[in-house]
DNA sequence: ATGATAAGTGAGCAC
DNA sequence: GTGCTCACTTATCAT
């Protein structure tokens, strides 16, 4: 519980011998801290202190650029998503379209060679590719 | 031109007399930097190379992190557009596609009322929405 | 005490 | 030398 030093001996990390407990310093509960900063120099107790603040606040700074940089790249891909699910509107659009275009004109076929029969109210109205609304 | 202190005396800026030059330092030209400098112990020359050096860092920052805020401010701006013009499109897709099954009906109808005429071919396979394609 | 963020500084890359 | 950006520190704010 208070060994500070050396606990690990295996230390494949990149990091010198002198700031191997900075993890822990960082990590220790309050109560843990306490107890250990009870028995050292007032003056040593404050630097402990102070670099375990600093300590986190690194890391705090840290999440918080990844944060950031992970917003602008999930930005990024919406957008990349939403201008493909334009482009493919787009184009269910053109086609609805088309389509649209050819019933019209099949139905202005149809009503032309229908006419014959109904009563001959503005069917002459039916040009080539205009036909008027069907009521729903 | 080798006036450093005190050029001007209208200072409307919220800045203390001390830091006045901070500005005369990181603006002026390399060649009016050196000619100032070659009248200065090396000592003090060095210093206020490294000011000029942090206080154009600290511009850079500065444009830095403003360029990075409004690159996501335009992301999001960006964003809001392409929703906006996504559910535009799917209200004109829906619209088409209602339009289009009025006149899927319409010309449904007036096949069953033609049908007498022409071939009656297939036209008891006309149910209440299911038309076959045309051919254009 | 803890977490977050803006601003300043240093280090290091690219031109 | 200049500009840029990352990582770290400091100051500050909110919880």
């Amino acid at each position: 519980m208070t060994t500070i030093k050396h606990d690990i001996s295996e230390n494949d990390e990149s990091e010198e011998s002198l700031s191997i407990d900075d993890h822990q310093i960082m990590t220790m509960s309050v109560k843990e801290l306490n107890t250990l900063l009870k028995s050292m120099k007032p003056n040593d107790a404050a630097n402990i202190k102070r670099r375990r603040r600093i300590l986190k606040n690194k890391g705090y700074a840290a999440s918080s650029r990844h944060r950031q940089t992970s917003m602008v790249g999930n930005l990024s891909v919406e957008r990349s998503q939403l201008v493909r699910q334009i482009s493919q509107l787009q184009h269910e659009n053109e086609s609805l379209s088309q389509e649209l275009r050819g019933w019209k004109q099949r139905y202005s076929d149809l009503q032309l060679l229908a006419s014959p029969i109904g009563t001959v109210s503005q069917s002459t109205a039916a040009k080539s590719n205009n036909v008027k609304e069907p009521s729903h």
